[in-house]
DNA sequence: CGTTAGGTTGAGCAATATCAAATTCGGTGG
DNA sequence: CCACCGAATTTGATATTGCTCAACCTAACG
């Protein structure tokens, strides 16, 4: 018996994306409801998303469900490069004249929206001031996550990759309203885990053992309890994204500070 | 006594690098000689070249010598997320609002010329539509080959994630001009190397040393003569970034956007 | 209930790290 | 040209992390 999830609806989850990043207007509101009321599309676990990318660029939002990007070596091994969960979209990148060398696929059943290419659409600082922070924000946050995942790669311990990872898990998916007390939807299997942390099934579910033991989560059933969300950042010297404030054009900055200070 | 290195000047790298991804016409070859009449900068060894990035994004284009984006962990850890070669730009994306984790670093004595800020200028279709073709397609790129670090780092051996790094490097600096008969300027230490492949410097002596027994590559004051290219490349099962239609070089513009029509 | 995918456990092993001590190399000052 | 210095490379020995293999367990599902 699985724990119920009440999915947000794709136009509060898209509302809570971007309200995690800016301060939004009524009228940015308008312009982001309409944006989540296309019908969703469903996918299996395992579907391949994206075989060439660059096709759809910026254009499939995820409203529930995870997926990756992967990359695959001849003898079987595979790594994947990022996941995407609920609020995240589909399809960055990549040229139409450049053979993609990665797929993106789900990692569970899935559900998307096709939503305009924002990147397009309100990149244009004079006519989007708001939303176009928002997706620059987005697009810099993405890279740091990029970046995350080859520092732990690279340079980090088992335990350390796991910690850090989950960390960022949770930043992400609380910033959209998709983690509650540090508690969110976890459809992952142990061998995608390893795919993603670079490890083996066997080391993950040791590693994994070892922090329930401590008592830093809970998972079972599709589901993380994060139970000492400190010590996993420590752990993993995870960084928070932190917003500097200044130099944004003024109406931006007033809005985003009285945010801020309304946050705080 | 070093093997002396006739640097490429500034217009020449520039007019390689776009040059090699997009048949240039007679006015862009124009644009980009101009380009790389500005004034060059020297810069030392390990200068921190950005602190913060996005402060200058896409406008420092490397002439000589080698950096890297370099992020470190408290005890002293260190991973470089990707190394910057000769015909490369420095300070891509990154948000002002949003604190950088990462430095920007010389790994050898370096040579930049300030450009104009080709990303925003170039980007435009219908104005640029050469070299904004060639701009995407370097994003592209840049975006596979920080794939490819994921790969490595993630579900390669050590001897794999050097062979594999290695046949990239012949790859991106072959394309600009850079190498000659599978020979480079490669002034890393092996310890900028262990940072880069996720070892430790021990262990990449000893993959290196292997890879010199095998008659595979040389390796010795500063320049890297890589001497069985498709060994390394299976080894690494390196996959070499290609055009998907038969883009043959012609300098006629024209052809470029019919064929971009047709890719779309 | 039988099947199956996913998770768990144990034992042995391989790859890579760590530590410490040479050795070589590229300058640099005399 | 030589002697010397520090940095980089190399070598040997040992420790550790994480992998592989193989078996076993469990829960969900038809």
């Amino acid at each position: 018996m699985s724990v119920p999830h009440i999915a947000q609806s794709p136009s509060a989850l898209l509302l809570a994306r971007f309200g995690g990043l800016v301060p939004l207007g009524e009228r940015e509101r308008q312009i982001i409801r309409k944006l989540g009321e296309r019908a969703p599309q469903a996918w299996q676990n395992n579907t391949v998303l994206l075989a060439h990318e660059g096709e759809g660029s910026m254009t499939r939002f995820i409203v529930s469900g995870w997926a990756a990007r992967v990359r695959a070596l001849r003898d079987g091994r595979r790594q994947i490069i990022d996941v995407h969960v609920p609020g995240d979209w589909i399809g960055h990148a990549g040229h139409p004249l450049l053979r993609t060398t990665t797929r993106t696929v789900a990692l569970s059943p899935l559900r998307t929206i096709q939503t305009l290419d924002v990147q397009r659409e309100w990149s244009d600082r004079s006519r989007e001031p708001v939303l176009s922070t928002a997706l620059g924000l987005i697009a810099a946050e993405d890279q740091q996550f990029a970046q995350n995942q080859v520092v732990r790669l690279g340079r980090q311990t088992a335990y350390e990759r796991i910690a850090h990872w989950l960390a960022e898990l949770h930043y992400r998916l609380s910033a959209r309203g998709e983690a509650a007390a540090g508690s969110f939807v976890f459809p992952l299997t142990q061998e995608a885990i390893a795919d993603v942390v670079g490890l083996s099934v066997v080391h993950v579910n040791r590693t994994l053992q070892e922090m329930r033991r401590q008592g830093r989560i809970e998972l079972r059933s599709g589901r993380l309890n994060i139970l000492a969300l400190r010590e996993l950042i420590a752990a993993g010297e995870f960084i928070e994204p932190t917003l500097k404030s200044g130099l944004v054009p003024d109406d931006v900055a007033v809005r985003l500070s009285q945010a801020l200070a309304l946050a705080q």
